[in-house]
Formats: structure tokens, C-alpha cells, sequence
DNA sequence: AAGAGATGGTCAAGCAGATTGACCATCTGC
DNA sequence: GCAGATGGTCAATCTGCTTGACCATCTCTT
């Protein structure tokens, strides 16, 4: 394997991502609610149970502060709640409103369209193997690229 | 297939491309050379002939003026150099100098590094194959993850 | 040959999303 | 019950990018 070829593969996953994240974002758009990428992955973190500003931002990779001032945001378009927290008084217990499960849901329809035409491309059966090789080789990748 | 996999497919490509960028970009700072990740993507361009700030923005994916600033940069560090176009007096030809050149290949060491632990995790054939599919699936995909 | 419009590039100002640093309230362990 | 750790916010700042204005030069049409 030429070294050269490690670039082209890096390119490869950046395209197929970023295509993929555009095009879930359009997708969301098209179905009447605002947002930008980052919010999905707000939201897949907080629809498994609300979770803590600082959970949230470890789940992102920013800081703390980043992470309030993307709640601000989601709170102000009425996607997410902040709550008191059940046991401990310094804390708030983010949650998703109907209108944020709402837009989870739109934006995994969307995703399904865009897999579902590359299942067509490549046969269902390879977008699971591809799936399951990706997760084989960075179980623990940011969530969001680096760059 | 259920849409939420779709999601998921989504975070393992993201996870991926992350985890790839990440370490090449540690790999190059390892090798001695300074630069963020998106060098590289301006360095791949550059290395196949000289280009202008214009072609290079639309490489990029972003405006000539965003361009034109990074070219500042890589010029301030020693990794390109301005020269006068050859045909065309109101443009400027961009060349990598020879420490760029250098440069651009400790990203291909670091790359093959990363690739080369995949392939003997998933095999090498795997890994070209992923590469193929990547490549179906997103010919045209931005160079850089739109989020 | 010349003028009009297109194009390459830069300067300047502003914005969005993130960071660092300081701070308060509350929790936890000795 | 006190010391230190932790959750969260406010404020200031930074970085990378955008939009808008502008000049020099190219290209097309006549």
C-alpha cells in the first residue's frame, strides 16, 4: 500500500461524511425546523434520558462553557428544557421537548433517506459491513471531526 | 433497517474521519512541523502542480478571501510561496517549497501509520475495500465535514 | 483598437462558535 | 463542619470564516 493511498482514504471518509451530515441537515431543514449539525448531536446524547451540561459537554469534546451557550440556543428555539435536577441541587437536568423529539425523529428520517439510496448502490448488506468496520476502527472517535 | 441505525452509521463516519484527521495532525506536530489539519487539505491540492487562490478556495470549499488567509499563513511558515503566474499577470501561482513538500510527506507516513493498524485489524483487502465504498457512496462529498 | 464586463486578489469590518479565567452555589469526604 | 471538588454561569477574548468594497488585469464584443 502506497503511503499516499492513507490520504486518499482519509479524504474518502471526510467526503462521505461531511455529504452525509449536509445532507441530514437538508433533510431536518426540508421538514420545518431550524438547526445546524451540532444540534443532532446534542440531541443523540440527551434522548437517551436527559443528561448534565458537563455530560453533554464531554459527549461533545468543548468545554463547558461551549456546551451552555449551545443549550442557550436550543432552549431559546424550544428543543430542549432545562430542569431542576432530582438529587443535586447545583445541577440542571437538560431534557428534550415533544418539538425536540420531533426534530430527533426528522433528522433520523432524513439520515434513513441518504442510506437508503447507498444501500442501493452498494447492497444493504454492505452498508451494514461498512458500518460495523467503521465502528471496529474507531470505537472511541470524537463525535465531531477535528477539524 | 431501522432509522435510528442510519444515525449511527452517521456517528461512525464521523468518529472515523475524526480519529484519522487527529492523528495524523499528531503525527505531522511529531515530525516536527506545525499546522492544523487544515493544511493538509490545501497541501494535497498544491501538491499536484501549482494553483491559484481561487482554485484552491473552491478545493477548499470556502470563499478566496478565507483562502487567501490561510495561504498567508502557510507563506508566514515557510510551506508556500507566492510566485507571479506565468500567463496570467493578475494572479499568483502557488507552489509548496521544499519544506512544505517535506511536510506533506510526514502526513502520508502519519496517515499509513493510522491506515496500517486498520488493515491489521479489519485486513488489507478490507480496508481497500472501504475505500471503494467510500468512494462510491460520496464521489463529490465536500473535502471538509460541513459541521 | 477600445470599452464593458468578468475575474483574480487583497483590505477591512463583522460574526459565530469556541476558549480561558473568574466566580458562586452546592456537594463530598475527612 | 470545614476544605476541596464539582456544576454552572458571566465576561472577555481568540480564531477562522463571511460579506462588502475595491483595484488590476483579462476577455469578449463590436
Amino acid at each position: 500500500m502506497q503511503n499516499s493511498d492513507a490520504l486518499s482514504l482519509t479524504a474518502a471518509l471526510l467526503a462521505a461524511a461531511g455529504e452525509l451530515t449536509r445532507r441530514i441537515n437538508e433533510g431536518v431543514v426540508a421538514r420545518g425546523f431550524e438547526g445546524r449539525p451540532a444540534y443532532g448531536y446534542a440531541f443523540t446524547r440527551l434522548a437517551r434520558g436527559g443528561a448534565t451540561v458537563t455530560e453533554l459537554a464531554a459527549h461533545l469534546g468543548v468545554t463547558k462553557q461551549a456546551a451552555s451557550q449551545l443549550v442557550d440556543e436550543l432552549v431559546r428555539k424550544g428543543y430542549v428544557e432545562r430542569r431542576p435536577h432530582p438529587v443535586d441541587a447545583r445541577a440542571r437536568l437538560l431534557e428534550l421537548t415533544e418539538r425536540g423529539r420531533a426534530c430527533t425523529r426528522a433528522a433520523e428520517e432524513a439520515a434513513a433517506e441518504v442510506v437508503g439510496e447507498w444501500s442501493e448502490l452498494l447492497g444493504e448488506g454492505e452498508v451494514r459491513v461498512l458500518r460495523e468496520q467503521l465502528g471496529r476502527i474507531a470505537p472511541h472517535g470524537p463525535v465531531r471531526p477535528v477539524w
